[in-house]
DNA sequence: CCCTCAAACAGAGGTTAGCTCATAATTATT
DNA sequence: AATAATTATGAGCTAACCTCTGTTTGAGGG
C-alpha cells in the first residue's frame, strides 16, 4: 500500500461506490440521480417543489428539471401546480414512485453493503462520523 | 444532524472535494482529470504507454486519449511512438507538464485542507485507513 | 515464411451529472 | 401601478466516463 492522498482515496472510493450502485439500478431502469431525487421525495414524506428539491439534492434548480422529467415519464412522480403559489410545481410521488424507491432503496443498501464489507460496524460508524462532520462543517 | 446513509455521506464529501478542487484548477487551466493524468506520469518519473495511464487511472484506455489529447495541446505533455512497440504510444511529461503538475499539486493539497479541516490530524489518519482499507479490498 | 490472432490506439457516438445564462409567468414590494 | 424578486424551464455547455468498431502493428504456430 503506497502512498495515496486521502483525495484521491476518497475520489476512488466514491467512484467505485458509484459504480456498483448503478450496476444494480440498471435493471430498475434509473439512474442513481433519479434514486435520489426519489428519495428526497419519499424522505420528505410530502410533495416538494422543484426549488427544494434542489435543495435537498444540493443541486442548482434548472438541474433538477430533466430528473423529474425521466421520472414523470417513467409515471414514478407527477408534477401538480403548487395551489398556494401558481410558480411553483409540486413533485408528488406515485404509487409507483413509492415502490421504486424501495427497490432503489434496496440496491444502495447492497451496493453499500459489498463497498463496506471488509470494515467492521465499529469502522463503519467511524467512518460515518468522520465523513458526516465534514459534511456537517458547512451547510 | 438527522439520519444520512454512508453511502449519501460518501456522495457528497466527494462532490464536495471535487468541487473545491476544480475551482482552484480552473485558473491554472487544467480540469481534474488532467491533473490526474499529470501526476500519474510525475508519480511514474518516466513516460507511460497509453494503457499503462489507463491503468493508473483506474479507467479504460479509450478514456484516456482525449486527456491525453487535451494535455498535448496545452504543451504540457508530448506522444512519442514507443520504439520498443511501434503500436504503443509514450507519453512523456514535458517541462511546462511538470511545472504544471507542481501547481496542480498545491491546489489538490488545498482543496483537500479546507474540506479536512475539521478533522483533527489523527482523524485525518483514521479516515485514511478506513478508505485506504475500502480500496485496497479488490485491487 | 506466412497466416492468424492479439494488442494498442483512436473514430464515432452515447450517458450521467452537473453548470450558466436568458426568458416567461407569477407574486411581492414600494 | 411600477418595479423587483421568485420559480421553473429553454438552450446550450463541460467533465468524465462508457461501448463498439476499425486500423496498425507485433507475436506465435505450423
Amino acid at each position: 500500500m503506497q502512498d495515496v492522498e486521502l483525495s484521491e482515496l476518497l475520489h476512488r472510493v466514491s467512484r467505485r461506490l458509484r459504480h456498483g450502485y448503478v450496476h444494480r439500478l440498471v435493471p430498475l431502469g434509473v439512474n442513481p440521480g433519479q434514486a435520489r431525487a426519489l428519495r428526497a421525495l419519499a424522505d420528505a414524506d410530502r410533495p416538494l417543489r422543484m426549488v427544494q428539491l434542489a435543495d435537498e439534492l444540493r443541486i442548482v434548480p434548472r438541474s433538477v428539471t430533466p430528473v423529474i422529467d425521466a421520472l414523470e415519464q417513467a409515471g414514478l412522480v407527477r408534477r401538480e401546480i403548487d395551489p398556494a403559489n401558481r410558480r411553483s410545481t409540486l413533485v408528488v410521488l406515485t404509487e409507483a414512485g413509492r415502490e421504486m424507491h424501495e427497490r432503489s432503496r434496496e440496491a444502495r443498501r447492497q451496493a453499500g453493503q459489498d463497498l463496506f464489507a471488509v470494515l467492521s460496524e465499529d469502522q463503519r460508524d467511524q467512518l460515518k462520523d468522520l465523513l458526516g462532520a465534514i459534511d456537517g462543517q458547512f451547510g
